[in-house]
DNA sequence: CATTTTTCATTTGTCAGACATTTAAAAACA
DNA sequence: TGTTTTTAAATGTCTGACAAATGAAAAATG
């Protein structure tokens, strides 16, 4: 670990992005210790709370873990897939609510993530996938079901849809692609209300999947798109 | 803000959290200044340096940004792509390196989302994208030309691609994939070196964005998958 | 009066020391 | 040997202090 000065930075940014690149370079291994706050404070020579607030940068980034008393610290984090879904997701969110994303832009974005996975998914999928999708299509026709509920399962279904690639990385991606999005696409099935469509493209999808049938899949969804770039301008056009 | 309190977690975890879901719920107004940390410690019940802890996590993830001096403090921030596409890629790389993916799959995720905005990025290229495009074949054709410099090449290359899709969503979203996974691709090109057939792939792609030819885009792509993944292979099979 | 300089109050950044709390290992004990 | 107690090490928190930055008000200056 190193220990000089770059920019103008506060001394705890420093720090953190010093351990950082430790981290990331695999200086550090997984798993591995960091020495005790104190120790920290001597090696860079600043104050123990200096060395806390880096500390505190890098576990909000699930870089370090720490644990309390004897033989506890700061040990290097194994990033698993959901704890870096979960990020991925706060921040995409944030990033699409504070940018004005145009909706039609999104809807795009996503069906166009979600058809790249359809030529694996029609040739990889399980019985135990039709089941699940099968599953959740049940539950969206149940007319006592409310939007919240109905929003849930839609994000499921096409979580499962995604996995049916059986290629986690792309299921990580696309996860966290749509389901970014979703507050977007909620605001619109709240509104408009229109289940019984959404649950009949649902179902096309689905005989795709089963038939194996890729170009099917690719059809099914971007039917759903274009129906539901439909209803997000006829959303957008009543407010006028 | 409210002031509960909830699992076992430490206070200031606890604190960086709820005032996380305040700035997600937009309670609070991107731009808005947060309570001085003396204020905060005193609506919190608790002392400064554990306030400061919790403004660094949400710094981290750049929720806020702090200045200094009067008129200073946290402010909520304003995300914008750059950012995100930061800490996107410095998890996605921790998350693949640490989670000993296939080669095959990352190489097949990687071309997977590719090909999701060929069909875009044959209607939408404009000139100045081919023009780009071929500097950077121009520059990887340069023969004394470092691993670094034609790696680099090549990842500007592959994001010029993407954004001829015009849809800065799937730009995003892509360039974060792709650029996770280019360590992983570095490995191949930096030992087995054959930059000419890459070359070559990366003209014929060219030539398809230059005639519109979303089909050609898929097909070169997947020419330019198969060849990285013998590539790949051979790597592997030669530390037996 | 207008402009420049100075002062000042506010706020974050850092440090030092203290105590609380947690936890694993060592020591004492039965 | 097995159980309980003690102890030491580490993080978590609090307090008080000072440094440094910074904008705004006040004062000095022409």
């Amino acid at each position: 670990m190193k220990n000089e000065k770059r920019n103008n930075a506060s001394l705890s940014t420093e720090i953190s992005e010093q351990i950082k690149e430790s981290i990331i370079s695999k200086e550090l291994d997984v798993g591995s210790r960091l020495p005790s706050e104190l120790e920290l404070a001597e090696q860079f020579n600043v104050g123990r709370s200096t060395i806390r607030e880096a500390l505190k940068r890098l576990a909000a980034q699930s870089l370090i873990r720490t644990q309390r008393g004897a033989s506890g610290g700061a040990f290097i984090n194994h990033i698993k897939f959901e704890e870096a879904h979960e990020q991925q997701i706060t921040t995409s969110i944030l990033l699409l609510s504070m940018n004005d994303v145009k909706f039609e832009t999104a809807c795009e974005a996503r069906f166009a993530l979600e058809r790249a996975c359809a030529q694996f998914a029609a040739h990889r999928r399980t019985n135990t996938d039709i089941k699940e999708i099968e599953k959740e299509i049940l539950i969206q026709g149940q007319s006592n079901l409310t939007d919240e509920e109905f929003c849930a399962s839609d994000i499921r279904l096409h979580r499962i849809l995604v996995d049916c690639a059986k290629n986690p990385i792309l299921s990580y991606q696309l996860a966290g692609a749509v389901e970014a999005m979703q507050p977007l696409m909620n605001m619109i099935t709240y509104t408009v209300r229109s289940r019984e469509k959404i649950v009949s493209f649902h179902k096309t999808i689905m005989r795709s999947i089963k038939n194996r049938d890729a170009e099917g899949i690719n059809v099914g969804l971007s039917n759903l798109e274009s129906y539901t770039k439909t209803l997000g301008q006829n959303l957008l056009e009543s407010y006028k």
